[in-house]
Formats: C-alpha cells, structure tokens, sequence
DNA sequence: GACTTTGTTTGACACTTGTCAAGAAATCTC
DNA sequence: GAGATTTCTTGACAAGTGTCAAACAAAGTC
C-alpha cells in the first residue's frame, strides 16, 4: 500500500523483534493517516482507523497506548515524508528561473496529489493550540518546514547574485501563508487553485531577496 | 457579559418577539464563542456550552436547530465584530509611520487580548476543509478580511506615495500567514511573540509596495 | 511436542455525544 | 383571572466514544 509497509514485505526474512513492532506501528500509522486525512482530526475515531485497515481496533491499542499516542506518532512519521521534497530542486538547480520553476512545479503537485495530506497537517496544528500534547510535534515540524524553505531560498539568493531580504521564520510564515490559502480554497475550486498560487508566489518569491 | 448582551438587558422595555429570539440566540452564542475559544471545535459540546451559560441545554436546541447550526450563527456573528478592527487606524492616519504603527499596535493589541478568538477562527476555518456546512461562512468572513488587509495597504500606498506592489488575495494570505504564525507560537511563548510579529511585519510591509 | 511469549480477536465497560419529546413554568392576550 | 402561547426544564433515547481485559491463535524456545 506505501512505500514503506511494501518494502517491508518484500523482506520478510529476518526481523528483530523490535523492528517488527515498529513496523506494525508504521503500517497502522499509514492507515490512520489516510483515514485522518479525509475526515480530519474531530471526525476520526479508533474505530474508523481500524475499519478502514486490515486490523481490529483491538490491535491499535496493542501498539499505542491511547489517541493521542497514536496521533502523535502519525505527525512524527509524516513529518519525515515531507520536508525533504524539494531537495532535489534545490540541489539540481543551475538558475534562479530554474529554482523557482522547479519549486512552483513540486509545491503545486504535493498541494494536488497530497490535498488530504496537507488539510491534515493545517487542522493537527490548529488542534495543537488546544491540546497540548500535539505540540512539540507540531513545533518540530514546523521548524523543519522552516528549515526547507530557508534552503530553497538561500540557494534562490545564492544563484541570483542576491541576499534573503527577509529573516528565516518570516520567509516560512509568508510562503506558508500562501500555501495554506491554496490548500483551504483548493476544495472549493481545484481547478483554478494551482494557477492562483504560482502567480502569488511569482510575485513574492522576487521581494523576498536584495542585491 | 458582553457588550450586546449588556446593551440587552440595558433597555428591557419593549421587545417585539423576533427581537427577542434574536437576543437569545446572541446569548447563548457569545456563551458558545467563550466556550468554543477555550476548548476549540474538537472538544466542545452543547452540553458543555450549555453548562458554561446560564441556561440549560435543551434551550441551545430550542434556539438552534442542530450543532452545526449553532457553530455556524457563531462564526456569522463573530465576523461582524473583527473585520472592522483597524478602521479607525486607517481612518486617522497622517503619514505612513503613522498607519504602520497604529496597526501594529491593534494587531499586536487583539493578538494579546483576543487570543482565543483568534485560535477559534483558525480551528474553524481548518474544520471547514472537512466540515462542507461551514465552509460558506467561513469563506464570508475570509473575504472581509482580505478587504481589511486591503483598505490598511492602499491606505498604506496612498500615505507613502507608492502603489500596492501585489495583489488583494496575495497580502492577505501574507500577512494572515505571519498572524496566524504568531497565535499558534503564542501559547509557548506569550512575552516575545507580540515582538516577534511586530518585527516580521515590518520585514514585510515595505516589500508590499513600490513606487 | 509441551511451554512460553507474542500477537490478535472479540466483546464488554463506562461514558459522552446530539437529538428529541413530554410536561412544567412563565408570559401574553382578552 | 382563564385560556392560549411561548419559553424552558428535565429526563430519556440511540449511537458512538476510548479503554480495557479475557479468550484465542501463532510463533518461537527448549
């Protein structure tokens, strides 16, 4: 089903115990997550996450002490597939035109292939206001998003001659800003929604550097 | 309690009926806001809104058809209390400096003093990507709050001699994006956000126009 | 092959949820 | 003040929740 429970199968040969359990952990993780994604926090129970798996809800419970363990452990896990993802561009790119071609095309394919990814991601981190045991992960991934988009945009300055007019957290508040906007809207509107967000970040991407 | 409520019982004199269900309704959500801002939509619920008022919780259902309907007249009434909030600052500005300062001040002002509104909101509008009965309301209120961002930066370009450098929807996913930003930080760290967002913005704001 | 450990199923529990309805209380009308 | 209407209280309901524990199966160990 993902990338990671499928590795696991194709090697069943020898796995310590510990390593077994962590990969049940991962495979219900990828459930819940799929589950959460499209009904979102409030909405998804134990039960669903179980229903929509191949186990019991009996088995969640085996593997994660309650909810919020589990939870948890889905935005932990999550936050490792996405942070990376523009990685490539960045190390690929030869140009400011090419950095900036290459970012709009990966930012406006994740906000389409990877929506309920991404609602999930803006609804866990307005629940961590108000549950407090959500927020340290929610603040590591956070800083982890903002660390992706302060590399995207020191290479930008670098390969155009220029310096990063704006300080590290502003960057990620502005780009993320706009991205947000594109994930809400995208529901009511996908086919314009992509477009929309390449021409905002057209326009900003340049303000956000000086000579 | 609160100022339309005060205003209520101020003037009990004559009330024709329709005003009067009506005043019940604002009641009883100004007691779901105070409720809902502190637990967030997850982990409120009409009986919980209820015992947090002075009435009982088969008044909520007498007055509200269903939860959705209740949640939905409380995001319609608080709409109406906070897209005007810098109006003044606009108004009464003489210079640039001036207006910059003056919104500032509010923001940093409603951040502080209004914060659970402000976590409300953002758990509202992250509900209505799942939740399709609030999206209309939520999309209102998106739009009055573009058109606040909006009137602060022609008003912004006019003071300054210059011209608004990007579009309507772009600024306010901007600066709704450093908002937003400074509301979620706030809870872990209550003394220096208000500073922190201060100082972001004015990163921001001149990048926003051009001569 | 018996025994132990590990993993899984199933069913139950105590509780909360939204919803509703029957009737009491208050208010209004004449 | 009697009767009608509106407003509110109370208690109940069905459904769903997180949690747990006891029975069961599988796998590993000696």
């Amino acid at each position: 089903m993902s990338a990671v429970a499928s590795a696991a199968e194709e090697r069943p040969a020898r796995v310590s115990g510990i390593d077994k359990i962590e990969r049940r952990r991962i495979a219900l993780a990828e459930s819940a997550l799929k589950t959460l994604g499209e009904l979102g926090y409030a909405r998804t129970s134990l039960r669903e996450i179980a229903n929509n798996s191949e186990f019991t809800h009996g088995v969640v419970h085996y593997y994660f002490r309650d909810k919020i363990d589990l939870i948890s452990y889905c935005v932990r896990y999550y936050k490792t597939k996405c942070s990376r993802r523009y990685d490539e561009v960045v190390e690929t790119a030869t140009s400011g035109e090419d950095l900036v071609t290459g970012f709009l095309g990966k930012m406006t394919q994740t906000l389409v292939e990877e929506t309920p990814m991404h609602k999930l991601w803006y609804d866990l981190r307005a629940q961590s206001m108000f549950e407090e045991q959500l927020r340290p992960d929610v603040e590591a991934i956070d800083q982890l998003l903002e660390e992706m988009i302060w590399r995207i945009l020191s290479r930008y300055a670098d390969l155009t001659g220029t310096a990063a007019a704006v300080d590290a957290p502003t960057a990620y508040a502005l780009i993320d800003g706009l991205f947000e906007q594109a994930v809400v809207g995208y529901a009511a509107n996908p086919e314009k929604v992509p477009d929309l967000l390449t021409g905002r970040l057209l326009q900003v991407l340049p303000k956000l550097v000086a000579a």
